[in-house]
Order: structure tokens, then sequence, then C-alpha cells
DNA sequence: CAACAATGACCATTTTAATGGTCATTGAAA
DNA sequence: TTTCAATGACCATTAAAATGGTCATTGTTG
């Protein structure tokens, strides 16, 4: 029995993109999928399913593809990952460390 | 056995960061892990190893609990993603439809 | 401070992805 | 126009993710 999941436009739409960057930058560097595959250590079947933009592959292989062909996510070019993950983290610090949905009624209007 | 996979510390960043967005997202929101776990239709056990940006969830679990948070990948407010989608699909048709390796010794200088 | 939900961390089982093959088709280059 | 690698699309097998539980701990709130 599959899980017959579904998913939002947003997720979809993001996930094609990435696909579809990562293809346009293995074609400007002239890569065969072969190529590319080897390069990030999957197989060929998995690469095509990355480009399609299918949302079961691991993050971890779409990401490690994307970094091999240039994609960058985050779109940043200024500021350094890891800077920005040490800035999130710092916001998240400064939120309760656990989330009270107890007698509290509804709040989702932050 | 396992495969004991290597990432590069580019696509390693980019997870944790989506990761720790997405919680920053969720905590912003007053949500439990449990509800968006619900919300996305996952496992509490799933969400807490995208929260921790590891590399083995579907992209599309992670970019599901990405876009119920609000967290907008890609960081453009600007165009629609479709857009973008369409403009990518139009360089690669640019492209040759094929890479030849062939008797091209090395041309990988874009 | 007492109560209790949220979190962190496991684990066995089930479900699913990833692999590595195959084969037909096709586009690029000789 | 011929050649042959690149691509697209499958499939059975293997590897791994996802699940749904459990349990101890802890932060928050009454």
């Amino acid at each position: 029995m599959s899980k017959n999941r579904t998913y939002s436009k947003f997720a979809q739409e993001a996930a094609l993109l990435l696909g579809k960057q990562i293809q346009l930058g293995r074609k400007q560097r002239k890569w065969s999928e072969k190529n590319l595959a080897d390069r990030a250590g999957i197989s060929r079947a998995t690469l095509q399913k990355i480009e399609a933009g299918e949302m079961t592959p691991a993050i971890g292989l779409v990401f490690e593809a994307a970094a091999l062909v240039g994609v960058n996510l985050f779109e940043q070019d200024r500021i350094p990952i890891s800077f920005s993950i040490e800035q999130t983290k710092d916001k998240i610090a400064l939120l309760p460390k656990r989330i009270q949905t107890k007698t509290r009624a509804f709040d989702d209007d932050f």
C-alpha cells in the first residue's frame, strides 16, 4: 500500500526548479548524466529523478548534485552559509525551548 | 553494508540551514514538532531529522515542511517560481540536447 | 512546586528509495 | 549517412528511509 502523499504546489515547484537548475548547470559544463552521477556517487536513475524534480530523492543527494554543478542554493553570494546558520540558531535561542499548547487556545497569529 | 557517503561542505551546510530555518519558522508559529509533523503528514522522527539537517530525508518531505512554516526557498519574493522554471527550461533548450564526450578530449572550461 | 506536554533519543518493522542492470531511441560528430 | 554515446524508460533486487511506537528528561504553565 502506497502512502499516496500530497504536496503543496510550492514544494513541488521548488523541487522542479531545483532539478531544472541542476540540469542546466550540468549541460553548461558539458557533463553527461553518467558523468555527473559518477561525480555525485549516485546512479543515473537517481539523477534522472532529481532533474525531473521528483519528491522522493534524498535531500543530500539533490544538494550534492546541485553543489557539483554550481547551483547556489539560498541565492546568497554575499554571506557565507555558515553565518546564516548561526544567525538562525540565534533567533531560535530567543524563543522558548518548548511550545506549550495546553490552555493556550489559539495564538497562531504571530 | 552502508554506503558511507560523503557530502560536500556546501551541501551539508545548505541542508542544515534549511533545517534550522524550518525549526525557526515552526517555533515562531508556536507549533510543536508533533503539530508540524501532522500537518506535513510525516512522523515526528522524520521531522526531527529534517530540522537536524540530516541528508537522508526525501526532498519532498523537507520542502513540504518548509512550505508549511513559510520558509521561502530560492529567496525569491519577486518572481513566481513557475516563471523561473520556464526561464530555466528555456535556457536548457538553447543548449545541445545531448552531450557528446567522444573525441572531444577536454572542454570542461566553459 | 506539581503536572504534563514537548523534546530527545532509541528501536523493530514496514515501506520506499537507490541501485545497477537492460533495451530502444535519438542526436551529434566523423 | 553512419556510428555510437546520451538519453528515456523500465524492472528486480538490495539498501535505507519512514513509521509508530516507547521511555526518560525537561521546560512551561497553572
